[in-house]
RNA sequence: UCCUCCUUAGCUCAGUUGGUUAGAGCGGCUGACUGUUAAUCAGUAGGUCCCUGGUUCAAGUCCAGGAGGGGGAGCCA
């Protein structure tokens, strides 16, 4: 075939009506009369299948029509014309078709009919032949594709952060050890402790959990920098907003204090919710109808009304004098619970919502201390449905004070010697935050599970694909 | 890790106080139909009742242990 392939979505965006077109993709749906059949054709570009008529004129008719089950591959040629039918305004006639491979109805797992979300999640490696993963995918492309055009657009310099880290004492939970130890014989030293220093980096050694304080390094150079990179807790976490392996973006900006660090946050996420809007729309008309009837609304809400900002200790108050009996006593210096952030995003408020000022002793040594010498200057966004979706802070920019947190808190000077260097040599105010990649993506797609965002997830006891 | 629910056909599920040959819808297959939209109509095939052990004349059903999964909590992004 000499014929340029033509992408679906082109077929429904640009005004190809009477032109030859050369398609390639995987049939959904075959229905056949006595004389012809229609098949429905998806490739991925968009969500919409492309109609084709192949009637039993066509040469190799008996032959293909049977192979051409749902599932299976082809490339068809025909000619693009105005639908007789309802449904579509366009369809192909077909005149010529090539199986590139077979799918045995038989045995393929999927069917022209709905199927759960837990099933399909047990055949990760099909999921993406479906209208709703394919949605998804589509939908974490371009918020990708977005964050970056985001950041470039404003001048930030895309930082690349290491994976492998000697740092295990950054707090922000377990880490997964790396090492090319022999896990048979691990060598020990006299005291019987393992031997690290004949481990491949000669100390021990994890995957990341957190670019910050390398992210911090740059900024205080370079002005505003981002990460965006894979990130990994060894968490027993089983839940639907966490994962073992996850994709993070890390902004950290010089000058920038917390309130300019919550106006960035709140310009991005809209941003990203304004490009899913206008250019996934039949995306999301397709996961809002499928899945979350509420999912555009909300979308609108958050592009169109800015976040409620409230202190921690406002937050309290709230909650004190709230008529809500919780399971977990209110109580200032204490975290908030679950329980207590949906209070006041889904039913106080009606909003999402962002904490500032959270009590130092349970917040991150990092943050900037403020001058009631209890609280420390953290804001967390919250939103509907998932809680957290952002965590950030001023950081703690005074030498002294950094260093009196750190040994305060029991960390290592010597470990953090080289973040303390830039405190010590031309330190300045800045702030960042935290994006979770899947978290967003939850909000974006109105998706409910964790796993359902990301290709192939990784949870405690599951790594299969 | 804790609490809780679930596991029966390819998928989604019913299955009575323990009782003969375990059912339905969808999907598959076969046939009918000249415009369908998860087509429609008729017919048909399809089972390790999650695994192991126990109680019983008899277990899909009751008991114990295990595995897998869902939801909630904690931790967090």
């Amino acid at each position: 075939m000499t014929v340029k392939r033509t992408k679906i979505k082109q077929i429904f965006t640009e005004a190809l009506v009477d032109t030859e077109v050369w398609v390639q993709g995987w049939i959904r749906t075959r229905r056949e009369s006595k004389t012809f059949a229609f098949l429905e054709v998806n490739d991925g570009s968009t969500i919409k299948n492309l109609q084709i008529i192949a009637d039993q004129q066509l040469p190799g008719y008996a032959d293909w029509i049977k192979e051409l089950t749902t599932g299976s591959c082809v490339g068809i040629k025909g000619k693009l014309v105005p639908s007789q039918g309802k449904g579509q305004s366009v369809e192909m006639q077909a005149q010529q078709v090539e199986v590139y491979g077979t799918a045995d109805a038989e045995t393929y797992p999927l069917q022209k009919k709905g199927h759960t979300l837990e099933f399909l999640r047990e055949i990760a490696h099909l999921r993406a032949r479906t209208n709703t993963f394919g949605a998804v995918y589509r939908l974490r492309n371009a918020m990708a594709f977005g964050i970056h055009q985001y950041f470039q657009d404003q001048g930030f310099l895309y930082l690349h952060t290491p994976i492998l880290t000697g740092s295990d004492t950054e707090g922000a939970g377990e880490m997964f050890a790396v090492t090319t130890l022999p896990l048979q014989q691990i060598p020990k030293n006299d005291t019987g402790e393992i031997d690290f220093t004949q481990d491949f980096f000669g100390k021990p050694t994890h995957l990341t959990v957190s670019g910050q304080l390398n992210g911090e390094t740059a900024a205080l150079a370079l002005s505003d920098i981002y990460t965006f990179g894979p990130t990994f807790r060894a968490e027993n976490s089983n839940t639907t907003r966490h994962l073992a392996e996850f994709w993070m973006i890390e902004p950290e900006m010089a000058f920038y204090d917390l309130t300019a660090n919550m106006d960035l946050a709140e310009d991005f996420l809209r941003y990203l919710i304004r490009i899913a809007l206008t250019q996934h729309r039949d995306d999301l008309d397709f996961l809002t109808k499928q899945y979350d009837p509420d999912l555009i609304n909300r979308l609108e809400f958050v592009l169109n009304n800015p976040f409620i900002r409230i202190t921690y200790t406002e937050a309290i108050d709230i909650l004190v004098s709230s008529a809500k009996s919780f399971e977990y006593p209110v109580s200032w210096g204490a975290d908030l619970q679950s329980e207590h952030e949906r209070f006041l995003v889904e039913e106080h408020f009606a909003s999402p919502v962002i904490v500032t000022d959270y009590p130092k002793t349970i917040k991150a040594f990092y943050m900037r201390q403020n001058e009631d010498g209890k609280t420390v200057r953290a804001m967390d966004i919250l939103f509907p449905g998932i809680g957290e979706i952002i965590g950030g802070s001023q950081r703690e920019e005074r030498y002294e004070v950094l260093l009196a947190r750190i040994q305060e808190m029991g960390l290592s000077e010597q470990d953090y010697s080289w973040y303390l260097d830039t405190r010590r040599y031309g330190s300045a105010p800045h702030s960042g935050f935290g994006l979770g990649f899947e978290r967003l993506l939850l909000f974006v797609t109105g998706m409910s599970n964790i796993r359902d965002v990301i290709p192939f997830p990784r949870t405690p006891g599951n790594a299969d694909f």
